[in-house]
DNA sequence: AAACCAATCCTTGCATACAAGACGCTTGAC
DNA sequence: GTCAAGCGTCTTGTATGCAAGGATTGGTTT
């Protein structure tokens, strides 16, 4: 059985990750509970969930407010991700299994496909497969667990900059690169290849953010 | 202002980490409410939090239950720790200033002064200052964070292997040559130290685990 | 004697009522 | 006209009551 809470909790997730609500808004402990026909309690625990996964910041007497992690933290993040990616890399070319090998070349097909025609929702899904596969493949359940949380946490901005042209391209170049490493058993090349791939992950949507900066400071001083 | 549900997270955090509850123990919110003379509510808040924090399992109409990390997941969570502790040295080596040097080193002088009187409080707690000090100074706040959480996890676990005979001196040491790594400004050698530093601890701990075993199976069959 | 089923009790999940703190608005004074 | 203080309202924090789902125990049957 999911309790009301998780449901709630579920929800709420995914509205904020979808950007329904503005960073730094406040939510309104009734007003949600109405909407969700709950009552405020089990709104309640599903704001605590949520502040421990970082989307939301409690404020003691003051309520809820929306965190989306500022611009420089999710660089950080990307910072991060991309180690921990690296080490489960470098793990997964000493233990991955015959099975889990063939698991992941399948998502390289299906990422194949999804450049074809130019899906960037399946490529999307498809990606998070593979990543998902190798952190599996870690051997660290742990180290797994871990590397998955943060890659939800990112999920908006990986999202972000995998529309930037020419990027699933290269990205799904990058996969088989990983995918030839692990075969070979090679762990410093998988680390060093997925190290990169995570990175410039955050370096695109740094870019990305530089260019809207640019655009809105040019409409403001227009 | 500090709710009463903050309050008695965290003396909970505290009960549990100090191993005053066994582990796999169902917590009993009625008994526990009338023990910190709280209402139910602010205890289930509290058991929330402990959860994220991966100190409780809460299972849906079952309860919360006290969860020591397994022996193996310690093990895991140590590797991990190894790898984190490595990349903010890593960064730190380039990133850090003067005034953090001069602190670091003081942190040093304060650990040798505790090996010579063999007070492993002292140590520990020096210890943590100079770990604590190198994630700072990797100059990424969200890497900082999520390695202090890990840190504190393994708090229990660091500090039954620091009693074993000679690790003391043999950590100091190692204190020393992180230092000069990071004086020397050599990314590579202070991850590569730290790393060591921190994967000695988990073998540590797993040979103290095994010993355990053996002791109890021996006086099993005896 | 052991196993299975049922009924009761106990515990958790949720709703609601109440208390207390924070924010805003109004009013008065300078 | 502006600023500050006080009061009122609104929202969060906590307590408690009620309902629903497990667990346990006792009885019955094989």
């Amino acid at each position: 059985m999911v309790s009301r809470a998780d449901a709630v909790r579920e929800k709420l997730e995914e509205l904020i990750i979808e950007g329904a609500f503005a960073s730094g808004e406040r939510l309104d402990e009734t007003t949600l509970s109405k909407k969700f026909n709950v009552s405020r309690t089990p709104l309640r625990e599903a704001f605590q969930a949520l502040a421990a996964s970082g989307l939301l910041d409690l404020q003691t007497r003051r309520g809820a407010f929306v965190r989306h992690p500022a611009f420089d933290e999710v660089i950080e993040m990307f910072e991060v991700m991309a180690e921990m990616e690296a080490f489960c890399g470098k793990l997964a070319a000493r233990r991955i299994t015959q099975n889990t090998l063939h698991a992941l070349s399948e998502t390289v097909v299906l990422c194949e496909a999804a450049v074809e025609s130019d899906d960037i929702n399946g490529y999307y899904n498809a990606n998070e497969t593979f990543h998902f596969l190798i952190y599996e493949a870690s051997g660290n359940a742990f180290l797994s667990k871990e590397a998955r949380k943060l890659h939800r946490q990112l999920k908006p901005f990986r999202r972000m900059q995998l529309k930037v042209r020419g990027r699933l391209n290269q990205s799904l170049a990058e996969h088989r690169m990983v995918l030839d490493a692990l075969v070979a058993g090679d762990s410093d090349s998988a680390a060093d290849i997925l190290r990169d791939h995570v990175a410039i992950q955050g370096t695109k949507f740094n870019d990305l953010i530089v260019s809207y900066r640019r655009a809105s400071q040019k409409a403001a001083t227009a």
